[in-house]
DNA sequence: CGTCCACGTCTAC
DNA sequence: TAGACCTGGACGG
């Protein structure tokens, strides 16, 4: 599941399944969970999330009592509690019957219907964790998604800390300054942009303002001034028309969540679109090289100068660090997880012909067949704060506050 | 069967 | 900056 996209898109499956829904009794975890316990108990509640970057936030609220003081004396909860979630590698939250738990259930809650359902934290490998009475971890920033500006702010005030000494791919996965993007994403977000990797992050960013040229395309109420607009010319001409890297880091995930499903999740069904929308990520003839902490990084053409050098490094295991300098890379095979079992026939007529043009081609074609989150859904962003979210048409849709700033619906723009 | 790989942190030398 | 923490799928022998 789990990147800036996938937890975004699990907040907004809680609050589908959840909404309108009672819950009730303890919060069970699973015997062989190391994450704590969560003191919870009550006779009614209900269950609302919320994402920043790569974490998500339960917030479980009692339904009013007709006795409060008795529940609190009987050490029922009469006051809300946040769970925050991390997700590891491979956390989502599903909802199903009693009897259908998902294997790796590691934290539980029930509804009060008969027969009831629970809402499953699932974690297969274990690395996520919960943290009850939590608070977004100190040290992440603002959420690529949904804070954009202070994330760009974050980033374009802080360029002097040596965290910026860094290759850029490197840079983007730490979380104080790029809060939701991780290893599928620094690949395509570079790639879009022809951005060599392993370049060094400050050279790549400094150029960058605080403001963001690309935003508001019809500027309503800021009429740009003329050395603005002016320099805004210029960039675009530059990056054509899509934005500087910083603006990537917002839109590139927002496609992911505006594609629906689960996002990167390879044992499903519906991984397919999501599969048809990488460009760089995994895909045949495409370049990888481990980095400095011994992460893939699949990009194209040049790896630029910060190119790691130590053949060995990294990663827990030796292996070898360049796997293909020569252009089209087929993806060796325990490799091509994702591919199954075409990958062979797929390989070869990959690597012999002009690449690119093929693949993004299929790709674009299927990823244009894509599932939305749910028909009907829409991808909506919030003009004012350039907040982002996706909204059901069962949820007044047009009658709404920004989560974040308050800007009321005239403020808000359909995608 | 064994090896390698995976969307991410953590913490101990 | 190595490991540690985990499970399981793909692939090679």
């Amino acid at each position: 599941m789990p990147e800036g996209p996938e937890l975004h898109l699990a907040s907004l499956y809680v609050n589908k399944m959840c909404n309108g829904v009672v819950f009730t009794g303890l919060v069970k975890k699973s015997e062989v969970s190391k994450s704590p316990d969560v003191p919870f108990t009550c006779e009614a509640y209900r269950i609302t999330a919320i994402s920043r970057g790569k974490e998500v936030k339960l917030t479980l609220t009692p339904v009013k009592s007709d006795d409060v003081t008795w529940d609190s004396k009987a050490g029922l909860a009469d006051q809300p509690m946040d769970i925050v979630f991390r997700f590891g590698m491979s956390g989502y939250f599903r909802v199903t019957s009693e009897e259908e738990l998902p294997k790796h259930s590691h934290l539980r809650f029930y509804t009060k219907e008969t027969p009831c359902r629970v809402l499953s934290f699932v974690d297969t490998r274990r690395f996520g964790s919960w943290e009850p009475s939590g608070t977004w971890q100190p040290g992440r920033g603002p959420c690529i998604m949904t804070e954009y500006k202070s994330f760009r702010e974050n980033v374009t005030s802080h360029l002097s800390d040596r965290a910026f000494d860094r290759p850029i791919c490197e840079v983007l996965l730490n979380q104080k300054y790029f809060s939701g993007i991780g290893n599928y994403l620094r690949a395509e977000i570079l790639f879009r942009l022809s951005i060599p990797p392993f370049v060094p992050a400050r050279t790549v960013l400094e150029g960058l303002e605080s403001e963001d040229f690309w935003e508001n395309e019809k500027p309503v109420k800021n009429e740009l001034t003329d050395a603005k607009a002016s320099k805004r010319a210029k960039q675009k001409k530059l990056k054509g028309e899509t934005g500087d890297l910083l603006r990537l880091c917002h839109t590139v995930p927002l496609e992911v969540v505006s594609l629906g499903g689960k996002g990167y999740d390879p044992v499903k069904e519906d991984y397919s679109g999501f599969k048809a929308w990488l460009q760089c990520y995994y895909v045949d003839g495409m370049k990888s090289i481990r980095d400095h902490n011994g992460r893939t990084m699949w990009f194209k053409g040049d790896p630029g100068p910060m190119v790691p050098k130590s053949i060995q490094s990294a990663s827990t295991k030796k292996k070898k660090v360049v796997k293909q300098q020569t252009g089209t890379k087929t993806p060796k095979k325990g490799k091509d997880v994702h591919v199954k079992k075409k990958a062979s026939k797929r390989i070869k007529i990959d690597v012999n012909t002009p690449q690119h043009e093929n693949k993004s081609s299929a790709r674009r074609r299927k990823g244009s067949s894509a599932q939305p989150v749910d028909a009907g859904d829409i991808l909506v962003f919030c003009q004012s704060e350039t907040n982002a979210f996706v909204w059901s048409r069962n949820e007044r849709i047009f009658n709404f506050n920004c989560p974040l700033c308050s800007s009321s619906e005239t403020e808000w723009k359909i995608n």
